[in-house]
DNA sequence: CCCAACGTTGCAACCGTTTTCTCTAGCTAT
DNA sequence: ATAGCTAGAGAAAACGGTTGCAACGTTGGG
């Protein structure tokens, strides 16, 4: 038995006939390790629990690809869960996962609360968040610089000579993506001296209907917008139908911006100029961070900004590229 | 150690005030089972293997959605794995869920062969396709009737009075998708007594370009077709922007009618018509199935199909209901 | 030629539960 | 009062591996 462990496993102390012949009987006998068993003796369990809110969602299902191509290129296995974005099931969703021995855990959700870094002290395996940070970066993450995409978003509008740039938010009760991006769209206006307009700004759900919504709203406005940055790219397209319903033409009349690339965004006419947030990359590295610390590797940097950069397609007009 | 484990399980041979004795120690010692040994003893992990072609796809993901839902129902939790319908890592991943000794297995893929089953084979656990059949159904699974499916869609175009009909496939190496879908769209044709014409076939991949390109190419023709059945919502909407690209209208110059209504169907303008296949309950009803398996419940019908039933949108035009 | 060192193998403890079986104490029935 | 039960709790044997350590046979150097 211990020889067919160290034969399995790689061991080096084992004679080359030796191992032939335990080969020979594992193919024989169709022997087959059980990774329960392996588990318990090793306290390895080869499996990382993958915490995401919706993987029925574009953004994150292309996350989870991320996650698992990089997880099957280490020899992982991922447990995945669906939070729906709720504290209580996050929370229990974290317990199960340790109970069940992952090696590793990787966390995604719009916040992270005092309850969740309480949660993961209790046993001390690593964790790394993707998509998304903890207040006082504790945590190891993987993100991009959202105040500055939606800076870089506005500001694209504003170099096109706009200056009524409306704004449809993400849920402002996520910190990152609903109230950082918003503190970055309201920098840009005030560097560019464009008074701040309480009407030109709704609240929206990520989803498609609130950007229709949203859009019918300021097209009712006396003054209404010219340029439209929406957080996420489904209420993007959202209000490009809503302007396209009033009789308007996007980016003729409307020029919207949307936010995340999601593939739909090249999959709609006009095409949607959008803030490129690279989601299969955000789960890979963060997956990739999450074996080195499994693997007690020394890493350098906890928190990794990746690039983001704007796709320009056909719902902004063109700019000669020496403007921007 | 063994009143713990009764206790924990809920086991009713246990005091009610050795058991509140017992529950007081796990809270104050944060006393955490260990579900690996727990898998060991007993010989069940409450997890389930899910091989899928691709999590980042809107129709899996949405399928995914539905497993999980009911998995959580049911107390399991799931391991989830990429297979890009390659054969090779099908089977190996096979391999590596069987080691990990999950408890039942839902498979997702276009093809199933004979390689699978005896994969399957090696052990005797519960195995449930979703989406998906065998060739001699000796798997359970949950799917809908693809031959009627595209015979009801090719019919509803042929109802609205067209008579060159095209049809984008799914790629024809898928023998349900693919070739069954197939031969629906041949038979509503002959029960229609429309001659079958070569021209009006291409071959898709499932994606947005190819029904893009097969449209142009339909297009170039010199009667090209005033209908078009895709295989895929994807390939529709591709369709659909061929011919608004070559400045021509749908639902006016060109039907369109697509499969699935993935989320995307209703976020596109004109919206979509589209064969709706209730992606979430098939895997939703799936994992119930599987379930019931692996309780050893009877289960009466191995084959379950779904119902399907086409969404009428703005893609074709408005027909009074008494047609159809 | 002998002994030390090394490479290889097997033994046995251990991983943290479940589960069966045994044992004890307290009851009931006679 | 005593035999017979029963409920509850503990002891111990799995479960199927990993791993430290001892044992063994070789080999090479002195």
């Amino acid at each position: 038995m211990a020889t067919v462990s160290r034969v399995v496993n790689g061991n080096p102390n084992v004679k080359p006939i030796t191992r032939k012949k335990v080969m020979n009987a594992i193919e024989r006998l169709g022997y087959r390790p059980n990774a329960v068993a392996r588990g318990l003796a090793s306290k390895k369990t080869t499996t990382v629990g993958v915490i995401i809110p919706d993987i029925s969602s574009l953004f994150f299902s292309e996350l989870a690809r991320g996650i698992e191509d990089i997880a099957t290129m280490y020899k992982y296995n991922i447990i995945l869960c669906n939070s729906d974005h709720r504290l209580e099931k996050e929370l229990q969703l974290i317990n199960t996962l340790l109970e069940k021995q992952v090696d590793g855990l990787l966390f995604m959700g719009a916040e992270v609360k005092e309850e969740h870094l309480q949660a993961l002290a209790t046993a001390s395996i690593p964790t790394v968040l993707a998509a998304t940070r903890d207040p006082e970066s504790k945590l190891p993450s993987v993100t991009i610089d959202h105040f500055q995409a939606a800076y870089d978003a506005t500001m694209a509008l504003v170099k096109r000579g706009h200056r009524r740039i409306a704004m449809i938010t993400a849920p402002m009760n996520y910190p990152l993506e609903g109230f950082v991006r918003f503190e970055g769209y309201k920098q840009a206006l005030a560097d560019s001296n464009i008074p701040f307009a309480e009407e030109l700004v709704v609240n929206g759900t990520y989803r498609y209907d609130s950007g229709l919504d949203g859009m019918k709203q300021f097209l009712a406005l006396e003054n209404p917008p010219t340029a439209v940055f929406a957080a996420s790219d489904e209420m993007a397209i959202g209000a490009i139908h809503a302007v396209q319903d009033a009789g308007k033409s996007v980016p003729g009349d409307v020029e919207v911006i949307g936010h995340d690339n999601i593939r739909l965004a090249e999959m709609v006419r006009p095409r949607l100029t959008t803030v490129v947030q690279p989601m299969y990359d955000i789960g890979a590295v963060a997956m990739r961070l999450l074996t080195k610390y499994m693997n007690k590797e020394q890493v350098e940097d906890h928190i990794v900004l990746l690039q983001h950069r704007i796709e320009n397609r056909e719902s902004t007009s063109f700019l000669d590229e020496e403007d921007e």
